[in-house]
RNA sequence: GGGCGCAUAGCUCAGUUGGUUAGAGCGCUACACUCACAUUGUAGAGGUCAUAGGUUCAAGUCCUAUUGCGCCCACCA
């Protein structure tokens, strides 16, 4: 039999079978189940382009988890699974396919276009779901989900309607921030901040002079021949390419410098343009030259100044980032071309005073990183504040909880200050707009001009015909929403959300037919919702996680979720993010070719403290491999050995302590302490510390120390039980974190005809979760068997010390003054001569020493080996007094802290106890280690 | 300009509510392959827990300041 196991673990071999297995099964399928406690979580849906990268492999892992965790806890456990349509990204990746043969969307054409993209998403699109599949995701395939399907399209209308009955939507002109490479308006969270090194440039705007100016350019003119600050107003700009658009120039009117020179009028150089000296307060005297320039069609601060000041728009740039026909000489030139020149014509005509480097930082588009330009252009918004209000009191009440906790200031900072949300993009692959325009109505497209509603219809269908003027001649936005407007609704709207709707033109049978599938699908979502915990990165809090409570509380009044755990990112080893362009990405594919996913699994999640970065480099996953062939290999053992006609030995048995020897009592002990302990890090989402237990027990307390000790006695009744025990349940408790390992090494028992275990019959994964003996766990035993581990160390060491070989077997004494003490190592004296390879182990109340013999102390005792071969006798006794050092430096801590009144008084008497006992054993070390000192010479 | 995180063994990191003997993996040193596993075993070396103060009977852990690294947010032109 055992030679039909290979000597290593082999995950290619099974990994995909067993897959197969579990999907063939349903074992990943959950519906709304009343006799069950509901558990479920919605997966962060990953881009219908994405390829599998190690963040998402730790996401998911991490959501495995929990849903194998609870599914086996006996919870109904639903993994709602899906894609999102991504937008932009999506249509970036499409269009660079169709680059390639020469192709550019406008030549398709929108619709055509579109086809393409569904094409790809049919072609390509599920690379991410079979990638998942690679990793282990028990997601409940059979509801899977995208963001452009039909039936959640339609819950993006309904949400968009009803936003805009409330007011809650708008349309407007406003400089929002605009990505000239991709075309489109992008939200503020799209477009993070970077800093740049650039310049400040100091441009002088000569000032047409007026009669009041003069008088006072005469007391403030010195010398002649020389420029003075009358003659020119000096402004500072990073951008001097949107000087072609200023429409004012303003200064604080606090500002002595220029008080006489406000409403004063200047010529914009190289335009020609008159404009006025303004004040307003927000200007900063300190900043520059305290004057600054005002481009409001270019700048968010100066739009808000020219609204403000009644200023002229004048917008410079067409959308492509060139410079438009506003701008004369430099029309169609890039902006940074533009500014080139533009700088190098007022340079040549006296108007740039001085250059300075300068920090600044400006947005980049999320998907391109170019740097985004503000423009001023007509968009629709969501009004945030009154959402975010109900978002805030969850969060604070802690009826939503973030782990780790500190994440909840983020969240709440940005909450409060939130700006209101530009949700439409110029692009083409997305959700429409459902806003449709009367022609009739309009009486020219004023798309970028006015604010007015008229012609406006906002509606869940298209309407046949205009309900003011009865037009017909109606047309749809060009638009398309956010993606963000879309996954924001994703923890209800996966499920069918909104009920009921658009079936109207049905036949009644199919009506009926249709309600029925409704009301399941209603049940699911009210046993399902809210969520229970939500697992993803921090990147995205604004963009989802924020966003998906509001929609939540908005649309289905109540939180999406209780719990929300933020991992961290993954980086390399020098602690940069992973990504393609660095080159620094470890593919989990790769690794799951070369170690197995077990191994990534569980590497990955050894190394994820909580909320902690993940800094990865390949070895790592050296670990999680010998983790699996160790247990591999421990079980291939336990196979090879058990006598199946033992393991249906009387359970009964199994649970009486007193029949129990002391290795299977300790064992027992320690794996139910484990499980305990197990339960808690994983109900308090501690999953490094989960994998590092299992790991621990495993390897160095089953496998090193248990396994090593029953060895001897392998064919006995009761081991036969409790290491198949053991064993079982642990692949039990293990299976969430390496499920294809421990579902391989379950049916290798489970096809063993005469082992059979009625609980083994169908997968580990859905076996129930071990319960927790408490009646087992003794930690007295487990010290007891930790002092015999520790005279075991101490023979190894000695042998270790004398270097004798493991093949000569040597006699040891060990001399205890305590009877119990004594009285447990007779009874263990087997087990130490085995482990230590000692022949005879002689056990007494008081060491005789003699000069052929070497000795060691552990704590009260004495252990005695005869010597054999030479032995540095100068080194011992030096190493002796390093320990007799160290023993009696903490012999005076420990006085000092015991005599020390306070110490008493205030320490927990078990505290005080504890000292008191280490103090004394203390004491008696050093007698001892002193003795054996005195013996060296 | 605000906010957050990190600094512990040569390297990568754990370390719950303060409890005195600070852990793991890798690496390193020595020894050991018929006997489940060399993707292994046994033994060992290696740390004034970034710095300076403070609170406390007791600080890696709590407080304050400093230094270095990293991240997030913000409309200084």
């Amino acid at each position: 039999m055992s030679n039909e196991i290979p000597k290593q673990y082999n995950p290619r071999e099974c990994e995909d079978k067993w897959y197969k297995f579990w999907e063939e099964n349903n074992y990943f399928s959950a519906r709304a189940n009343p006799a069950k406690k509901p558990f479920s979580i919605v997966i962060p849906p990953p881009n219908v382009t994405g390829i599998l990268h190690m963040g998402h492999a730790l996401n998911n892992t991490i959501q495995d988890i929990l849903i194998r965790y609870h599914r086996m806890q006996g919870e109904e456990s639903l993994w709602m699974p899906g894609t999102d349509h991504a937008g932009i990204a999506t249509q970036n990746v499409v269009e660079k396919a169709l680059a390639k043969e020469n192709i550019k969307r406008q030549d398709l054409g929108r619709e055509k276009f579109i086809e393409k993209v569904w094409l790809w998403k049919e072609q390509y699109g599920s690379a991410i779901i079979r990638q998942l599949k690679k990793l282990g995701a028990s997601c409940d395939w059979s509801r899977i989900r995208f963001t452009m399907d039909e039936e959640y399209s339609k819950a993006i209308v309904e949400v968009f309607v009803r936003l805009y009955e409330k007011g809650l939507i708008y349309q407007g002109n406003y400089i929002i921030n605009w990505c000239p490479r991709c075309q489109t308006a992008l939200s503020d969270e799209e477009a993070p901040h970077k800093e740049l090194q650039g310049n400040l440039y100091y441009l002088r705007y000569p000032i047409v002079v007026s009669r009041k100016s003069l008088v006072v350019s005469k007391a403030g003119a010195k010398g002649s021949g020389k420029k003075t600050d009358d003659e020119y107003i000096v402004v500072a700009t990073t951008r001097p390419e949107t000087m072609l658009g200023d429409t004012a120039v303003a200064v604080n009117p606090k500002d002595k410098r220029y008080k006489h020179l406000i409403g004063e009028s200047i010529i914009l150089p190289l335009v020609n343009r008159e404009i006025k000296i303004i004040s307003d307060n927000s200007v900063d005297v300190k900043f520059g030259t305290g004057a600054v320039k005002v481009t409001p069609a270019h700048d968010p601060n100066d739009y808000a100044l020219g609204k403000k000041h009644k200023l002229e728009f004048i917008n410079v740039m067409r959308a492509d980032g060139r410079m438009n026909e506003n701008s004369g000489d430099y029309k169609d030139m890039d902006r940074f071309e533009a500014r080139e020149v533009i700088l190098e014509d007022l340079k040549e005509k006296g108007f740039l005073e001085k250059v300075e480097p300068h920090q600044l930082s400006a947005g980049h588009c999320y998907r391109c990183h170019t740097i985004i330009e503000p423009y001023l252009s007509k968009q629709w918004f969501v009004k945030m504040k009154p959402l975010a209000k109900e978002a805030i009191r969850v969060v604070k009440k802690g009826k939503i909880k973030f782990h780790p906790e500190r994440w909840t200031k983020v969240y709440l900072n940005w909450m409060e200050n939130i700006q209101d949300w530009c949700i439409s993009r110029q692009i083409w692959w997305g959700h429409r707009l459902p806003v449709y325009y009367c022609k009739n109505c309009l009486t020219n497209d004023q798309r970028l001009t006015t604010n007015d509603k008229g012609g406006v219809i906002v509606s869940r269908t298209k309407p046949e015909k205009c309900p003011e003027c009865g037009s017909t001649d109606i047309y749809q936005d060009d638009d398309v929403l956010d993606t963000w407007f879309s996954s924001w609704l994703w923890p209800f709207a996966t499920f069918g959300w909104p009920f009921g709707l658009s079936h109207m033109a049905n036949g009644i049978s199919q009506e009926s037919h249709k309600r029925l599938a409704i009301s399941d699908k209603q049940k699911d979502l009210d046993y399902f919702y809210p969520t229970s915990v939500l697992v993803t990165a921090p990147e995205i809090i604004f963009f989802w996680v924020a966003r998906m409570i509001m929609a939540g509380l908005e649309f289905m009044q109540d939180i999406p979720f209780r719990d929300v755990y933020i991992h961290g990112t993954v980086r390399d080893t020098e602690g940069k993010k992973m990504s393609k362009s660095l080159g620094n990405i470890i593919d989990p594919l790769d690794i799951i070719k070369e170690f197995g996913t077990d191994a990534l699994r569980f590497s990955l999640i050894s190394i994820t403290a909580q909320g902690q970065d993940v800094f990865l480099s390949k070895e790592r996953f050296e670990q999680g491999r010998n983790f699996a062939n160790k247990i591999w290999n421990a079980s291939r053992f336990i196979l090879m050995n058990l006598q199946p006609e033992q393991t249906k030995a009387d359970l009964c048995v199994f649970f009486k302590k007193e029949n129990l020897s002391l290795e299977n009592r300790w064992i027992l002990s320690r794996f139910y302490s484990v499980l305990k302990e197990l339960n808690s890090h994983l109900d308090s989402l501690k999953f490094n510390e989960a994998a590092n237990l299992l790991y621990g027990f495993f390897w160095h307390e089953f496998c090193d120390w248990y396994l090593e000790i029953i060895k001897a006695d392998i064919k006995n009744p009761q081991n036969q039980i409790v290491m198949y025990k053991v064993l079982e349940k642990f692949l039990r408790i293990l299976h969430p974190l390496m499920p294809f390992l421990t579902e391989e090494i379950w049916q290798k028992f489970n096809n063993q005809p005469t082992t059979k275990d009625q609980r083994l019959t169908t997968s580990i994964m859905i076996q129930p979760w071990p319960h927790v003996q408490e009646q087992m766990i003794d930690k007295k035993y487990e010290e007891l068997m930790q002092s015999v581990f520790d005279v075991i160390v101490t023979i190894r060491n000695m042998r270790s010390e004398l270097e004798i070989p493991l093949q000569d077997t040597i006699s040891s004494t060990i001399c205890s003054p305590q009877k119990k003490e004594r009285e447990l190592l007779a009874s263990c004296a087997p087990i130490i001569k085995n482990l230590t390879k000692t022949g005879e182990v002689d056990i007494k109340e008081t060491c005789t020493r003699g000069p052929g013999q070497f000795v060691m102390v552990l704590k009260d005792m004495h252990i005695v080996i005869p010597l054999s071969g030479l032995i540095d006798i100068a080194a011992h006794r030096k190493k002796t007094e390093e320990k007799i050092a160290k023993a009696e430096a903490e012999i005076k801590r420990k006085k000092e802290l015991l005599e020390n009144a306070n110490f008493s008084k205030n320490a927990p008497e078990e505290i005080v106890e504890k000292e008191k006992a280490r103090l004394s054993e203390l004491n008696e070390l050093v007698k001892k280690l002193k003795a054996v000192k005195d013996a060296l010479q």
